[in-house]
DNA sequence: CCAAGATCGTTATGATCTATAACCAGTACA
DNA sequence: TGTACTGGTTATAGATCATAACGATCTTGG
């Protein structure tokens, strides 16, 4: 008998098919859409690079900001990642648990905890940032390095963008009806 | 008494801080960590933008897809989208429900259902679709059209890396430790 | 024709990430 | 001192995504 067919792959729109003809073409003018798939190839490859360490997308930014920023306390890394207070505590319980990194009392603040990666920490991160580095490489293969610094500074624009509700606030949104 | 110093903004990093000394630097590095904060700011204004609409990132993709596929089946869309099946479910439920989609049965296969969207889920369609192409103008600010049609080609290159696990099996994720 | 296998939509369930309210201990300040 | 605020925490809910398993139906090989 044969096999099941095709395993999954099926040809939906190639690269370089400019806006083309798929099922789903409309869509494709969406810089979102375009850039959900996109993230999500990453982050599936990025969780598979990161797994063997026993990692995920988001433990390994925590681990790694704190491994750059020393004494460094939860509310200014939820600040720094975008991530709610409540949501990092587990993250930390986590990787205090793997002992990777550990909470300190502050001295001057006996609330806060100073966020210190351990020695086992530090070789992790050092490891996984090279196999992070890889998996961009492998991302970003067919991009130039001119076109790889021009996509992180469009993704900068746009997340920039976001955060200012300035002056437009006119046009803004459009009420359909009541 | 003085508000409450400063709403939440802090400037951790400009667009065009070039991988440069935020807390955050050694991730900036990474093409993931920039795109998943700027599909967060996507992802948060698509979302106010499609509210008054009455639908989502997520329930506009399905009914987009749908309008220009009339007759679809659910297993083709969720493919189309790269959705899971069981998980198309519900959404479908929900914009049945809203009564701009309807499901009918295949005359040619009394499994399957074929996906039409009504005429009331025409023209919110059209005007979401609207809105959409704004809110996709607003993220985009600052870019020229050139490097608009960069960021697409390189989002759809990525996507189009993340789905080859070819021939670079050898050289590709590190085994740590047992 | 018919039995085995595959497909379609579905249910149930769990994992991950996210978002909010409320709390306690400790700090800041008027 | 007392009131308001901050830092970390708990509890909880929502959204998205992934997997196993099921009944109904189609397909196919013998």
């Amino acid at each position: 008998m044969t096999g099941p067919a095709d395993p999954v792959g099926v040809p939906l729109s190639s690269p370089d098919d400019e806006g083309g003809t798929g099922p789903d073409a409309i869509l494709r003018n969406n810089i979102g859409y375009d850039m959900k798939r996109a993230f999500n190839a990453i982050q599936a490859d990025v969780n598979a690079t990161l797994q063997p360490f026993g990692l995920r997308m988001l433990t390994y930014s925590v681990l790694a900001v704190i491994r750059d920023n020393n004494g460094l306390r939860q509310s200014r890394l939820a600040e720094i990642l975008l991530i709610e207070r409540p949501n990092l505590v587990l993250i930390l319980d986590e990787l205090e648990g793997l002992d990777l990194v550990t909470r300190t009392r502050a001295p001057d603040d006996r609330r806060a905890y100073e966020l210190t990666v351990t020695l086992k920490g530090r070789r992790l991160c050092d490891r996984a940032f090279r196999a992070v580095a890889e998996h961009d490489n492998r991302m970003a293969r067919g991009l130039g390095a001119e076109e790889r610094a021009a996509l992180h500074k469009a993704l900068r624009l746009i997340e920039s963008n976001g955060r200012s509700p300035d002056d437009s606030r006119d046009t803004r949104r459009e009420i359909p009806r009541p």
